[in-house]
DNA sequence: GTAATTATTTGGAACGTTCCAATTCTGTCA
DNA sequence: TGACAGAATTGGAACGTTCCAAATAATTAC
């Protein structure tokens, strides 16, 4: 009952004209006749064709799927979708599709959804990995020549493209801010150390304490899961402390508003009792009460820039791997203290979030 | 230099069958002989054989692709992501995979998405339609016999299966809570009138005044866009009424969080001076301060459940156009009012945010 | 030991496109 | 008018799979 597709060959033999004319319409080539190519398209548009790019797909068999793959640890997190959104963008405006997916920081998922994506015939991933990723999980990939580009995690033994925030910058601007502030004991929170994202900020934060003359402690780093519990659990140790801080970089956002949290369980005010800086700039980094000051990393604009790098690499046909380092800036809000002064060096304007059903 | 990709005539070569062997093998038929399989399987291991599915999709010209494409207006908006998420978990269990794409409200861009992945032939679509959409837009796919479901908006003369939330029970519910706080002023802030989202929680608010034994005022509606931005402009014209409200039931929780700015600036402070009751339950409503009451709606669900109306309708080849409207509930938390009182009807609890990079 | 079953395996012929080499159609020029 | 160039068109032959009907191998029944 539901009629056969409509196939180029049906298109053909409608407009009069050889399958291969009408290929050649469908390609954009100059070499046929305007008249005919006009003919074809009425009649395309007439039949309702719809092209099938899995046959054409399988005959230059190459990468020109125009699927482009991401993949991500956790979608629900605001960071991660404005990445998807920035990828989606620059993708979709060159004629590639995406196909969008989420480990949920499971290493099993990740191989599923990578293999799957290769059965697709992806020419080309995007991927933020999940914890404790293999380098050597993307070897075949790379064999098979689909370009790869690594985002927001490094993968220090994979020969691929990378492109991650400048974390060890970001984190050591935090710690100058808030040493100019005039705070003397300022505390690490919060992230597994375990991960490269967390040596890159734990090293900033010992290059900040070192520019700023201050002594670093070992004490005063605490790790914990990089949530807001996390957050909780972290500033709760700090306030035990003998010698207690009075300020704290957090591993980022999430951990920031758990430190948040727990000051106010002990009654004290972040912002006014105890400054907190954040690692992120998520949205709700804004809108929060206090606004939290922290360091904006611009996923969206990440996923930009791995999009293109790894368009460039597909239409290069071979790229070699790079490594790139967005820049970070400090956002200076209300949690840190410095009060309803005006943000230093806020750059653009944070795009205002639309909750439209 | 990039060897050709291995295929199944080099898998039947090298294992001493024939290709049909090995697709049988492929395919997981029951027909073949125990040691034929492990030895196929063996040698596809060693070759590192990568299935094709675009081949196979060619072949088996059917809904067998294997992917289903999933459209939301805007990602970054947490309430889409979520649903994004709910609906891969239930795909992705199901051996399929998720083409997601975001129109951020682009009637054009959604026309170009769904028509792309119409070409890479999903076996279905998830759709949370753009603004304006067309009923008739999603009329070839379906006509083509690809299912179509859509979420959270729907599209009245369309006849495709839907699946939305319960928008008047909730917004009825809201709206009794308030008056059985002592509330008589009620007011409904936000939304854009041409939606028929708008229209079932404004049908909700009036049940629920009629319910409460108040009068309609029709002054007391104020519509604006459903944003941050809209919800402070509609609380602005709200006070500056005659008779001012006392409370206010919002389109979303993006307007409510507006209208607690918008508060604040006045030097009134949500919850104590002025009860504020948001709609969806988005992550931030919980950690905002104050707490936002809302009507949770939980988008993974509807993600889920979408999901697995698309797999059914999949499946079973062809199947009728359903409509589900999901329940939502009543989440109490500061912004009404209602102090610190234990959450009514929580319900299960909700997911604590991982922000892990 | 042969016939009848049953269990495996196997060559093509599709599927809808693109590519290649070859063909036909225009004119144009001597 | 015939030769020639360029423009436009065209039949196959791929691509990597699945399906079908048919062939072969293994087993059982008489």
């Amino acid at each position: 009952m539901t009629k056969a597709r409509v196939t180029v060959i049906d298109i053909a033999k409608a407009a009069g004209v050889s399958k291969s004319t009408v290929s050649l319409v469908l390609q954009g080539s100059s070499l046929v006749n305007e008249a005919t190519r006009a003919k074809v398209n009425a009649v395309m548009r007439e039949l309702g064709y719809v092209y099938n790019r899995g046959a054409a797909n399988l005959r230059q068999a190459g990468a020109k799927s125009r699927i482009i793959g991401v993949v991500v640890n956790d979608l629900t997190n605001s960071f991660f979708a404005e990445l998807a959104v920035g990828v989606d963008m620059v993708v979709q405006s060159a004629g590639f599709v995406q196909f969008l997916s989420n480990t949920g920081e499971s290493i099993d998922r990740q191989r599923e959804v990578v293999a799957s994506m290769r059965e697709h015939g992806i020419s080309g991933l995007i991927v933020s990995p999940a914890r404790a990723t293999d380098a050597a999980d993307f070897k075949p990939l790379v064999a098979a020549g689909i370009p790869v580009v690594v985002v927001v995690r490094n993968l220090p033994g994979a020969k691929v493209s990378s492109i991650v925030s400048d974390n060890r910058a970001g984190m050591m601007s935090a710690v100058k801010h808030l040493a100019a502030l005039g705070h003397k004991r300022i505390a690490f929170l919060g992230g597994f150390p375990d991960t490269a994202v967390f040596d890159d900020r734990l090293a900033g934060y010992r290059s900040g304490m070192e520019a700023a003359g201050l002594d670093y402690h070992e004490e005063l780093v605490i790790a914990a899961a990089p949530s807001r519990a996390g957050g909780v659990e972290a500033i709760g140790k700090a306030i035990a402390l003998g010698r207690r801080p009075t300020a704290a970089v957090c591993f980022n956002d999430a951990v920031a508003f758990g430190v948040c949290d727990g000051l106010r369980a002990r009654r004290l005010e972040p912002g006014a009792d105890f400054a907190v800086v954040g690692f992120d700039d998520v949205i709700e980094a804004q809108a929060a009460v206090p606004a939290l000051t922290t360091v904006s990393v611009d996923p969206q604009g990440i996923g930009r820039r791995g999009a293109q790098m790894l368009l460039k690499q597909i239409n290069a046909g071979k790229a070699e791997a790079e490594t790139v380092t967005t820049a970070v800036r400090l956002v200076v809000r209300e949690s840190c203290g410095a009060g309803k002064a005006a943000p230093v060096r806020t750059g653009k304007s944070v795009k205002s979030k639309q909750d439209a059903e």
